[in-house]
DNA sequence: ATGCAATATTCTTATACAAGAGTAATTGTA
DNA sequence: TACAATTACTCTTGTATAAGAATATTGCAT
């Protein structure tokens, strides 16, 4: 295998491809150190400069962290960043309202098409559902249905209960990093399942929330399905 | 004054905020070119590769634009640009859905309290308010209410009738730029006066958006409410 | 335990050269 | 002479390298 893949493009960017091969391979697993900026530019005959352009690169894109006089790090996904980063739900002081789950269920069953088709899986290939109650102290505020390839995640549905922030989970116990999630949002009245589980009127307007969370690699490593009540929270944009 | 601010901090950060400053303050208009890197690292006395740093900051928070042998460009508020960053509307395939303006009613009138909080002004002040129906193929689709301070927007209620996109508009005829605006998502019953705009039936769940859209000097400079019927478009966030 | 030196790491700054884009001069041709 | 194509030049940003400064850790002597 070639150190540097295409020699026309410039020598930082080569430089970064490499490392992010390796970084996506898993060679280089999440929280351990990368090797030193001279370790890395003698290794790929390059200079420090021009290491280091490429690990500031890796930094911006989030897959690294870096610390003066201690070194680079591959990123990790821990519940302070997966919560903050995926979570955008917000009281009305604009704080973050952290949900917690009160309620959970977890199966094992076969793919619907639209989850065989957002998930890039064979139709009707087993699935695992991760049933959710949430809330906010003490008052039921969402219902979540995440849905994850059987085949990636071996033995999820018999780990008893599980962690609020599923995504640092996903990477210790399966390897597979988040890296951004896509959302689509629309208001809908709530559906007649979800009013029971958060004893709701018929007729209350609900936030549908259908996420596809994708790993660093590219591809859709979970599709959820949420229900927010937006009575005394609201969801939090950034547009920039 | 001082051509460089904090002697502290390091040389690039100093050559940044002081081309910062000058772009903020109106100096530099959007469109214009900047110095070169040399001429800037002439008159900062630094060499042209901290000035370089410097100009490659402000691309990256996107208040310049850079071209290779041309030169850098303090950016410009396009409608496409615009559009792209702040209409979040999306068909069901994915493709992005440009609600086109159907009808629009332009007035001046005394601020709320709600809206004066938001815009930093004082209570009952004026504010011009433009309050669109937007529709997509003819369809309506949702009402807007945008709220100005007055004070900055002087002789917009004369303008006849308004652009698309109303940032490119604040731009040019009142230099202001918009960077970044934050928006609180709730799903709501249809408020009565929208439902009559849109001539929907009374129980129907809307997507209320309401939108703080911040200058580059870091103050709000529009409020808008909307309202959106995500019945065949649904609203689109990226997480990360 | 504490203080201090040694070491390893990233950060900052500087310099040189390469490459892209535009402009004016030059040349060739009708 | 008029005009078009080419060439050379200059200005711009992009890439690569090197050396010293700042920061965090480690080990050792006290």
């Amino acid at each position: 295998m070639d150190k540097r893949a295409d020699p026309t493009s410039p020598l930082y960017q080569q430089v970064h491809d490499a490392v992010w091969a390796r970084i996506v391979s898993g060679d280089l697993a999440p929280g351990v150190m990368l090797p030193s900026e001279f370790d890395l530019a003698a290794y790929y005959q390059v200079s420090q400069g021009t290491a280091r352009k490429a690990l500031t690169k890796l930094e911006l894109s989030g897959l690294v962290e870096r610390h003066q006089g201690k070194g680079t790090f591959v990123a990790t996904t821990t519940d302070a960043t997966s919560l903050f980063h995926f979570f955008r739900l917000r009281h009305r002081d604009g704080s973050q309202a952290i949900p917690q789950p009160l309620s959970e269920t977890v199966r094992k069953r076969a793919a619907t098409a639209r989850e065989a088709g957002a998930l890039c899986m064979a139709g009707r290939a087993p699935v695992v559902e991760i049933m959710r109650v949430r809330g906010v102290g003490g008052v039921t505020m969402c219902v979540e249905q995440s849905v994850l390839d059987a085949a990636i995640f071996p033995g999820l549905k018999d780990r008893g209960t599980l962690p609020n922030a599923l995504y640092p989970l996903y990477q210790r116990s399966y390897g597979v990093t988040i890296a951004r999630a896509e959302e689509q949002l629309r208001a809908v009245m709530v559906p007649a399942a979800v009013a029971n589980l958060l004893t709701l009127a018929a007729d209350t307007p609900v936030m549908e929330v259908e996420r596809r969370a994708i790993g660093i690699s590219g591809g859709v490593m979970e599709f959820r399905l949420s229900y927010y009540l937006t009575r005394n929270l609201h969801y939090a944009v950034s547009l920039r």
